[in-house]
RNA sequence: GUCUCAGUAGCUCAGCUGGAUAGAGCAACGGCCUUCUAAGCCGUCGGUCGGGGGUUCGAAUCCCUCCUGGGACGCCA
């Protein structure tokens, strides 16, 4: 817990006990105190609505209820300075500014690990996310979920929770089939000969490069294969070539994954059989017109769902069951699928499917992530599969920039729907806000560089000299981090991280344009100030790693 | 047609799950570099929170209804 939490505590329990003792509730009440923090300050360091949410248990106006709190409120021998009534009956907590020094050490004290916290109690959670079929190139609605996803496990992470990252490989369906047939097609054309792309083909440019790479390396000896041995090399080929592709990507993107898990594995453990069996010894499938069906609308889905085609084949539901329920079995608390908005519909089968086998629904929580519509030259891009002139992450990243493609990503929430703007992402970089708040960073460095040229140091000894109103401001800011982590972490909202990032830099922007920390005339002040940059461009590298940006020394 | 996500400043978006006068960035306008990075700061302009009902001390937030836009409704994956 660092200092403001323990503030806020302590607020919390007189808060409570000057309820009591004014006997506003009846002994035993439960009822939970709620602080914030005023963005204005004439309204208080803290402040609580407490009076306006005990109006039903108290059965009186909000405005007596505050002041009754305010009498009984013990005041003698704690951090309360002053305390105010205001507007409809908040209660306005004034404290005395020694806690703003404590902030400073503990981010000296915890570093790079400033912001940390336990607040998930080491919940195990595995987050699957991107599990693009490898059949062709990331694309930009990956990227969003890439961005998000990992940026979602770092928050868990720091707040907590135990996160396992996963990928799922669809490599067992029909695609890998078609996959391979598209892919031998590309590699006759390579060597010259007529050949047909079939009919659901893939027509990304990272097919044809993969031919290319097979003829080198194999020449025309693959033509005098026996039809299955070559449909079994172009799959295999397809398959590791597409995923060492992906991998190599994501990293690129800084998207690190734990597990790559195969769908194939699952026949081969026999654990889609053993889902299956379960469903039916439950009493959950029927047979229909030769195929075999799971009654998911026991489960609240809209229809029943085909498990096994009349074909003898498994719907692409199946396996997807059975792997979650090795995820459950894996004993994950909880599980978190980041989805794209057009699987949506795809989520009360999948809350069935785990419902039916006898596990609780709520441990599946999916993330839609809203599609990205992609604008060029002012109009939408339409994107075509048959010429696959989709606009990949890669050149995203070559065109834009790493940090500040992810940037973008991340700050808008994933529910909300988002123009993509090309033009705009490309060649008006500097208006980006990422470089906004990478500037605040380069700005401290350079502070401190040119403090270590003129023999000042960082210093906690004088630290109550910061009592200007923009260190404050920023100070508050600073503490406030390790609950904006929480509670992101909470919400599953790492856009929040974006938006305090931009509240942190703009604070310190203003800082530095209102006062001076190199000071030869005053060491004392120079060094408490030069602590405060340092604090703050921790706690900014710290927010911006959490979201996979880069926090340059210089710019 | 059913389900789902969204609609907030000219544009792109926040709004901490019901609280105080609805906030940022960009764009527009006016100021600030002999001084630690002007990719910055300070100020001005800009809003019937899609429309209409309802719930209550109090609604951008919750409920109902309509309008507009995205997505999903396969023995595809």
């Amino acid at each position: 817990m660092n200092a403001v939490e323990q503030l806020q505590e302590k607020l919390k329990n007189l808060l409570k006990s000057a309820v009591e003792k004014a006997q506003l509730v009846e002994e035993g009440t439960e009822f939970t105190v709620h602080i914030e923090v005023p963005k204005d300050k004439s309204k208080g360091d803290f402040a609580t609505n407490l009076a306006m949410q005990l109006t039903k248990l108290a059965k009186k106006p909000p405005r007596q209820i505050a002041d009754a709190i305010v009498e009984n409120l013990e005041t003698e021998g704690t951090e309360i300075e002053k305390v105010e009534i205001a507007g409809p009956g908040f209660i306005n907590i004034f404290v005395r500014k020694d806690f703003l020094a404590d902030i400073v050490k503990a981010v000296f004290e915890q570093g790079e690990n400033y912001g940390r916290s336990n607040a998930g109690g080491g919940e195990k959670i595995q987050v699957e996310f991107v599990s693009a079929n490898p059949t062709g190139d990331l694309h930009l609605g990956h990227a969003r979920g890439a961005a998000f996803g990992d940026s979602l496990c770092n928050v868990l992470d720091f707040a907590g929770y135990d996160v396992t990252r996963e990928y799922y490989i669809n490599d067992a369906g029909n695609q890998i089939n078609n996959l391979a047939r598209s892919l031998e097609a590309r590699y006759k054309q390579q060597l010259g000969l007529d050949a047909e792309m079939p009919e659901d083909g893939y027509y990304g440019q990272d097919i044809i490069d993969i031919a290319k790479r097979l003829v080198e390396e194999y020449g025309d000896s693959i033509l005098e294969k026996s039809d299955e041995e070559r449909f079994n090399f172009f799959r295999e080929k397809g398959l590791a070539l597409e995923l060492e592709k992906l991998k190599k990507d994501l990293e690129n993107f800084r998207v690190h994954f734990d597990v790559w898990y195969s769908e194939t594995s699952l026949y081969k453990s026999g654990k889609i059989e053993k889902a299956l069996e379960k469903l039916r010894n439950n009493g959950h499938i029927y047979e229909k017109d030769g195929a075999t069906w799971f009654r998911s609308t026991t489960f609240g889905d809209d229809k029943d769902r085909v498990l096994i085609k009349s074909d003898g084949s498994y719907t692409y539901l199946t396996p997807d069951i059975a792997y979650h329920e090795d995820k459950i079995q894996r004993g994950f608390d909880k599980i978190i699928n980041v989805w794209g908005a057009d699987h949506h519909g795809y989520i009360p089968r999948m809350k069935a499917a785990i419902e039916a086998l006898g596990y609780d629904r709520d441990k599946l929580e999916v993330k839609v992530i809203q599609m990205v519509q992609l604008y060029k030259n002012g109009e939408k891009y339409k994107m075509s599969k048959r010429t696959g002139n989709a606009v990949t992450m890669r050149e995203l990243v070559e065109e834009a920039g790493l940090d500040a493609v992810r940037y973008y990503f991340v700050k808008t929430a994933c529910d909300s729907h988002m123009d993509f703007d090309i033009d705009l992402a490309v060649a008006e970089t500097n208006e980006n806000p990422v470089y906004y708040a990478q500037y605040a960073h380069a700005r401290i460095c350079s502070i401190l560089r040119a403090a270590g040229e003129q023999g000042f140091r960082p210093s906690l000894d004088n630290l109550n000299l910061l009592a200007d109103e923009k260190s404050e401001e920023v100070l508050k800011i600073v503490g406030a981090f390790p609950q904006v982590v929480a509670e992101a972490a909470k919400h599953r909202t790492p856009h929040r991280i974006a938006n305090y990032i931009q509240e942190l830099a703009a604070a310190f922007h203003s800082f530095y344009n209102a006062e001076k920390v190199l000071n030869p005339d005053n060491k004392e002040l120079t060094e408490a100030r030069l602590a405060l940059i340092q604090a703050v461009r921790t706690t900014l590298a710290n927010a911006l790693r959490l979201i996979g940006v880069s926090a340059p020394e210089r710019m």
